[in-house]
DNA sequence: CATGGTAAGGAAAAGCCTTTCCGTAGTCTG
DNA sequence: CAGACTACGGAAAGGCTTTTCCTTACCATG
C-alpha cells in the first residue's frame, strides 16, 4: 500500500448508513429481510465511500474463493491463446478469477504450482496442454478440488478431459476435398507419436473409404511440425506421385511449405491441386497464396466448454471421461470450389 | 469441496505437536524463539497431516496477498506469450501468484477487472498491451496498489512504463545490413500511426546517416501488418527502385511477403539482396527461405524486468517514467554475411 | 537471597466478512 | 385482549492466521 491508505471496510459503510454490520452485509448481498429504504441507504453509503468488499475475508468465511487455477502443462504455446481466452472469458463472466500458472512441462514446477493453488484455496483447476495424448494425472492422491483437463488428457479415466475431435477434423477435410471433386489424395502431417496425428489420419481415411477411395501409406508423409518438412515432403510427393490432386496437411505450417512447392513446380492451387490445412492459424492461412482452407479446432469454444464443466463440478456435479469437441472447416480458396451437387449426392467431377 | 473434507488447519497441527497455535505458527514460519526439537515436532506434525496453510487467512492478517493482477489490454495477442511468460516466471519465483485478466481493449471490461483485482487485494497490477503508443492510465484516481505498464505505455508520466527500444531495434538492423556491405536501402513497415513504426524507422535512418547514407521517403513503404502488404510493397519496390540492395522490414510477416517476391523475381537472398525482419517470430523466421535475420524485442526479458520493478514498488520504492529495454538481433541468413572489417572501419563491398 | 536477564512458549487480539440466532415492535386473528 | 405471526435489524460466532504482548522457568550475578 504505497499511500498507507487503509481500504474501507464494511464497518465504515454500516456506520455511515446508521445500521449494524450484519444489516449492511445483508443489504449489500441482497439477503435477509430489509426495507427497501434501508438497502438504498447502505448502497448509497457504500458508493460514497467507494467500498470494495474484501474478497479474502469473504472467501475465508464462505469457504469458496471464486478463483480457479489455470495450469498450463507445456510452456505457453500459441494453442493456449484461444484456449485460455475461452476459459478466462467463461469464468470471468461467472465472476471467477483465474490464477495463471505455467508448468513448462516440468513435473516439479507443476507440483509447486499445484501446492500453491491448493494453498490459495482455489475452487477448481483446469489443466491445459498442447497434446491430446494421455498424461499422468495432476496428483496420485485425490485432490480436494475438481480438475478438468482441456486440450490435455488425463490417463485416469475418472478425470474429465476435453479434447478437440481430431478425427472429425480429418473427416471435414476429406468431405471438403471430395466435394471439390478431387480423387487422388495425399497426407502430409506431423509425428506419428501424436495421437492427434493418428486421429486426423483415421478420420480422413474413413471418409475417403466411405466414398470408395483409399489413401495408401506411401502417400502419407509424417515428419516434424515444420514448414520445411512440408516443402520436403511435397517435393518428394510430386516426384513419386504426380497423379495426386489433393493434399491434406496436418498443420498450417506444413501446408505453407506444401503450397510453396506446388507453386514453384507450376501446380496451380486450387485449379490443379486442392490443399487443406489444420489449425486455422490466421497468420499462416489468411495471406498465403491462395488463402488456405483449414480445419479449426474451435479452441476458444473448447476452453469455454471446459470452464463450464469445471463450474458445474464446483457446484457439486461429478463428471468424468472424455469429451470430444467438434472441429469446423474454415473455407478459403485452397481446397477448391465444391462442385454443384446433383440431386443424388456428391457430384462426381474429374 | 467434492468430498466434504475440511482442509487441515494450523490448530490441528498444533494439537498434534502438543504446542499452542502461536508456537506452531512460529515454527512453521521460522520466527520466534523455539527449541529446535519443538520446531521439528511441529514440522513433523504438519507433514503427517499434509498441512497447507490457508493463504486467504494469511493474506488477511498480513495485508499482503502475494498476488498481482495481469491485465492485458488488447485481446490475448501473440506478443503477450513471451511477455506473460517473463512476468509470470519472475513473479512465480517470488512466490507471487498471477491473476489473468483479458481486457480485450474494452474499457468497460478493463474497469470490471480492475475492480475485481482490487477487491481481491492484489499487491500490484501489470498492464500489458501490444502497442507502445500512450494509452489512458488505468484509473484517473490514484490506486491503492502500484501499477506498471509492460509493452504498453501510460499517458500519465508519473506511471511506470516498460517498452522495447524500437529505435535501438532499427539501429541494430541498420548496423547489420551496413556491415554486410549493402548500400541502397528500403524500408517496408506497418502503419505510421504506430509509435513503434516511427521509432524503428528513426533508429534505422539515424544509423544510416552516421554512415553517410540516406533513406529517402520514396523508399519507405507503410501499410498494414500483413504478408500480402509485404508482397505488394516489394513488387512495387522492384519496379521503381531496382537498385535497392537491402530491405528492412517492420515485421516478420511483412518480411515473409518480401522474401517471396524477391524469390519470384529472381533476386537471390542474401546473395543479391539483404533482408532483415522484426519480431523474431520463430514460425515465420526459422523456416523461411533463407532463414530470416530478425530483430528480437526480448519480450520475455522485458516482462521479467517489468515484474521486478513491480515487486520493487510493492516493497515501497516509488518508480515512474519510461524504461526502454534494448533489442537484440537474431542473425540467420537473410541479412547477408558481415564483410570482414579492415583496420579502418566498415569494409566497403559492392 | 533479591534482582535481572533470557529462553521458551502461550493467550488473545486483529484482520474483514458472512451467517445464524435472537429480540423487538408491529399487525393480525379469534 | 391474548396469542401468533411477520418484518426488521442487531449481537456474536466463526473462518484461519499472524503477531504482539505476557507468563514461566531457569540461570547468573552481586
Amino acid at each position: 500500500m504505497p499511500d498507507g491508505q487503509r481500504a474501507v471496510t464494511i464497518t465504515e459503510v454500516a456506520t455511515r448508513a446508521g445500521v449494524s454490520i450484519s444489516t449492511a452485509s445483508k443489504a449489500l448481498n441482497g439477503r435477509g429481510q430489509l426495507r427497501d429504504e434501508t438497502r438504498e441507504r447502505v448502497f448509497a453509503a457504500a458508493n460514497e465511500l467507494g467500498y470494495q468488499p474484501n474478497a479474502l475475508a469473504r472467501s475465508l468465511v464462505q469457504r469458496r474463493s471464486f478463483t480457479v487455477g489455470l495450469l498450463s502443462t507445456e510452456s505457453a504455446d500459441r494453442f493456449n491463446i484461444p484456449l485460455h481466452m475461452g476459459i478466462e472469458n467463461e469464468l470471468g463472466a461467472g465472476r471467477v478469477s483465474v490464477f495463471l500458472c505455467d508448468g513448462r512441462a516440468d513435473p516439479l514446477r507443476e507440483r509447486f504450482y499445484l501446492d500453491s493453488l491448493l494453498s490459495r484455496r482455489v475452487d477448481g483447476i483446469v489443466v491445459t496442454g498442447v497434446r491430446t495424448d494421455a498424461r499422468p494425472p495432476l496428483s496420485n492422491v485425490p485432490l480436494p478440488v475438481p480438475v478438468v483437463y482441456a486440450y490435455s488428457c488425463s490417463a485416469d479415466p475418472s478425470d474429465l478431459s476435453v479434447l478437440p475431435d481430431d478425427e472429425h477434423g480429418g473427416r471435414l477435410a476429406a468431405e471438403h476435398l471430395l466435394s471439390a471433386g478431387w480423387r487422388t489424395f495425399a497426407h502430409i502431417t506431423g509425428p506419428m507419436d501424436f495421437a492427434a496425428v493418428r486421429d486426423r489420419l483415421a478420420g480422413f481415411r474413413a471418409t475417403l473409404a466411405d466414398a470408395g477411395l483409399e489413401l495408401p501409406d506411401r502417400r502419407v508423409y509424417s515428419g516434424p511440425w515444420r514448414e520445411s518438412f512440408g516443402r520436403d515432403a511435397a517435393a518428394d510427393l510430386l516426384d513419386r506421385h504426380p497423379e495426386v490432386d489433393a493434399v491434406f496437411c496436418g498443420s498450417d505450417q506444413v501446408a505453407r511449405g506444401v503450397l510453396d512447392i506446388l507453386r514453384e513446380r507450376g501446380r496451380r492451387v486450387p485449379e490443379d491441386v486442392g490443399v487443406v490445412g489444420f489449425d486455422n492459424w490466421g497468420v499462416l492461412t489468411e495471406d498465403s497464396r491462395p488463402p488456405l482452407t483449414s480445419v479449426d479446432m474451435n479452441l476458444q469454444e473448447l476452453g469455454a466448454l471446459a470452464a463450464r464443466r469445471l463450474l458445474s463440478m464446483i457446484e457439486g456435479h461429478r463428471e468424468s471421461g472424455l469429451i470430444r469437441h467438434p472441429c469446423r472447416l474454415e473455407v478459403r480458396a485452397s481446397g477448391g470450389a465444391p462442385a454443384p451437387r446433383g440431386p443424388g449426392g456428391i457430384g462426381p467431377v474429374g
